[in-house]
DNA sequence: TTGTACGCGTTATCAA
DNA sequence: TTGATAACGCGTACAA
């Protein structure tokens, strides 16, 4: 490591040199409302006061305050996008088509990331009073908002990939979701339709109800349903969350192999847990399918490009984010919530095997 | 797909209704400013008055407006993360670095995403008027900015991976960087001096001058130095920044293979590229590395966890992550600015073997 | 078409 | 320990 120290400390011009629009007005010779209209494209001005004053701002580095515009503007243009760990694959795949698709619509985005232990919709509370906010998609989370929270919560909101509590007036916010309970409970159909009857489950869960838990729930239903016994020493479930998806997967799928040398079969929540248990069952020397069987579940990207390439539940991340984006522009423009539950599909690519 | 419409549309309160501080003093029966300290720590206030204030602002859910008090703050304590292309994993992994790191020191942080087109020292001077920044780190990126770009923006500012133009007075920014031709070089010398003389070389730029471009020469250089003629046959460059780097790196290995079937290496500027020409070289029914050794560059954790792990060029993300932060600091608390290069580590994994 | 004056919600100064 | 009041930079009636 090399480093270099400049021994002339750095000298900012400080905020009283910032050059406001008073001092526009008055280096152009003409009023303050006039740069403003200028500004704002608004009211009329002449070509030749409307040319004397963008060159004068351009010759200042003029550049508005929002701050200051947003405690006078009325309905601002200001977007949130709150994300429960940023650094999830399938919340980007989606984030790519979200901001885009906002950034079209000439409405400034905002990506706001909050770790695991923060409250989002305490986070989203602040931030619309904050920035002025006219609207505010929350990704990831939990179940567990109360209706007293969405009251205060005063401007359209669109859950992605979570939904609220029951008992809430589903006026108050829209969900874009798909039934994880439903799907789950495919996932581990598939795996039983192939003759697999030790079926290990892998998730990690801290709040009581997220779509992780109701995987889970869904498991627990399919083998119900087919009169498997549920044994839960076929289930790891970590809480440790300072660790990364791949390497809680390949913990877990250590341990349960350790345990289960019967199993043939593992249905992991997310794609990148798979990955880590798939890497887990590689590095023993294994085979993908003949020794193990493999599921995961949300479709990222990585699923295909590994080697074997991984069987999914894939969930459609493109047109639920597009839909998130387009449900939140009906609210802004008045309309009333919707709540849209999507299909998963699931992806057979050879990393699940037919049992004899 | 499931939707359900909510007939009956939300109303929003709207911010007429939101209460403000002269709401919470008014009712709290107590002067604005009292009401002022006791949300800052400022200044005393009697227990009474401010147990007082406390209850009036929990019962009505006030919510200090931060548009108002940037508006008014000489010293804020906001910092913006600006970062070009946040879905990559190897951004990802210092993100995760930054942000605690900042938020223990209790200053808040806001993420920007920037598309590959965008100027993020412009968008950088804009969120530093708007949101009153008192500093920003800038990860990704040219290093095109010139002097003048610096010194409107009136903030000290750290450069993640990238450094600026040599002709930019050193005190306006700092810089914590890795020597990209260098470590470029250096893979490049792995390959070759495992026997390796066709080496491929995948990368993708659209700037002028990139960590990318860089590495690029460093291939170039290393290839100069052992006498080996560079043939831009065996070098793929992808200008579609639409798709993703799994996929660019997927095609790009297809196409190198198919013009150069003796070739025997390929060094790719990053790992995901790695990956997805990973993916190109076992989906042939390829071996790594008895048929095509790959090495990469970043070291983001899915090289370790692909299969078979890949040889990497690791760049220690969380020290320069936490270099960043610290050197930030160092700055707003009015220290001169620094300029770091730290050194990458060769991880061999197995994915490179030794020709005959 | 242009300029003046007021208020947005907050913090900081100062006097009480 | 408190409260009145002047900024902060901007948008917008309203007057000219």
């Amino acid at each position: 490591m090399t480093q270099v120290e400049i021994t002339q400390p750095a000298s900012y011009t400080g905020r009283s040199m910032l050059v406001n629009i008073k001092d526009i007005a008055r280096i152009a010779g003409v009023g303050i409302s006039t740069v403003s209209r200028v500004i704002n494209n608004s009211g009329s001005v002449s070509d030749a006061t409307r040319k004397k004053v963008t060159e004068t701002i351009n010759a200042n580095h003029y550049v508005p305050n929002n701050s200051a515009r947003n405690l006078k503007i009325t309905q601002s243009k200001n977007i949130a996008l709150i994300v429960k760990d940023i650094s999830n694959p399938f919340f980007n795949k989606m984030i790519q088509v979200i901001e885009p698709r906002i950034a079209l619509q000439g409405y400034p985005l905002m990506i706001q990331n909050v770790d695991a232990s923060a409250d989002e919709l305490d986070i989203a509370i602040q931030e619309a009073r904050d920035r002025n906010l006219c609207g505010v998609i929350i990704m990831g989370g939990c179940y567990s908002y109360s209706e007293e929270r969405f009251r205060h919560l005063s401007i359209p909101c669109v859950l992605l990939t979570v939904s609220a509590r029951p008992d809430v007036d589903p006026a108050l916010y829209s969900s874009i979701t798909i039934d994880d309970e439903q799907e789950g409970c495919r996932a581990t159909e598939y795996l039983i339709g192939l003759g697999h009857r030790r079926i290990g489950f892998i998730y990690s869960a801290l709040e009581p109800v997220t779509p992780n838990t109701l995987r889970f729930l869904g498991y627990q239903r399919a083998l119900k349903e087919h009169d498997i016994p549920f044994d839960p020493n076929l289930v790891a479930n970590s809480m440790n969350i300072r660790e990364s998806g791949y390497t809680t997967g390949f913990r877990a799928m250590k341990q349960l192999y350790s345990k289960n040398r019967d199993m043939t079969a593992v249905f992991a929540f997310a794609d990148i847990l798979a990955i880590g248990a798939a890497k887990a069952v590689l590095s023993m020397g294994l085979s993908i399918p003949d020794d193990i069987s493999i599921v995961g579940f949300d479709g990222i990207e990585m699923a295909e490009y590994y080697h074997p390439s991984l069987d999914t539940m894939y969930q459609p991340a493109a047109e639920m984010a597009l839909s998130a984006t387009n449900t939140l522009f009906d609210m802004i423009q008045g309309n009333s919530s919707k709540h849209i539950v999507y299909e998963s599909v699931l992806l057979k690519r050879g990393s699940c095997r037919k049992l004899l």
